[in-house]
DNA sequence: GCCTTAGGTTTCTTTTTGTATACTACGTTT
DNA sequence: AAACGTAGTATACAAAAAGAAACCTAAGGC
């Protein structure tokens, strides 16, 4: 009854806008502290990145590191527990270039990612 | 340059609320009309459920197709191409069945799967 | 000539996400 | 004594996603 059916739990925790990228900067850059990812990811905002981390701590996915310094330093890293999931990172990376490749074979190379909606269509 | 940069390509095809267990639906009961997926989903709504096979259809994942009669009949199925998807949905969903278990492991059996907002805490 | 059916579409409201800006704490530098 | 720097929190607001409900179509049956 329960087999196929919890695909659900791992994508909560791979969505939202930003923490597939803050993924990868951690599993690139190794450990970091909140000020490098916000250089590294400039577009985001602080209660994103740190909403984001909050999140990915809870689940085990990333460690934060306090040090009660003054001005702070936090630094966060992927946990051993974490770096378990980049296969499975690299699985949908592998899908992801693929598909866009497909994509480009079914509408050519300039199509955009997102079906369109119904607005918008040239009026 | 790029690799290990596009998984939320294949992301934006998993998110959104209804295209994992729609999914679910069409890979073990093959072809099914848009009313039995909406009998099989009973939460979701015609618009959200039209919506979101139309973007599955529009990644190749989803046929559909369309018999010319009153009243009207479309059946859905997985194209060949989203059969491909399979061993990745299936490598999600056993992560994600073991993560349950690892929360559970750090936090008890009757833990939420969102960490806590802010809000709602025993007041 | 109204009702039913299947597969939607349209419009409106609510909820969820994300953005922008300000503020805090506290030791160090100017 | 005022300003700086870090890692946030708080508040207000805008935008996007989701939900609810009504409407549409066209053929066949009553």
């Amino acid at each position: 009854m329960s087999t196929f059916c919890k695909f659900e739990t791992a994508l909560e925790i791979l969505v939202g806008k930003w923490k597939p990228v803050i993924l990868l900067r951690l599993f690139s850059n190794g450990t970091m502290r909140f000020s490098e990812l916000q250089k590294a990811i400039p577009e985001i905002t602080k209660k994103m990145l740190t909403q984001q981390l909050r999140e990915l701590e809870y689940h085990d996915i990333v460690h934060r590191e306090i040090y009660r310094q003054i001005p702070p330093k936090v630094e966060y890293s992927i946990t051993e527990y974490g770096k378990g999931m980049e296969p499975i990172l690299q699985a949908l990376n592998d899908w992801g270039v693929a598909h866009i490749e497909h994509l480009n074979e079914l509408y050519g190379p300039n199509h955009s990612v997102e079906p369109h909606t119904n607005d918008a269509m040239d009026e």
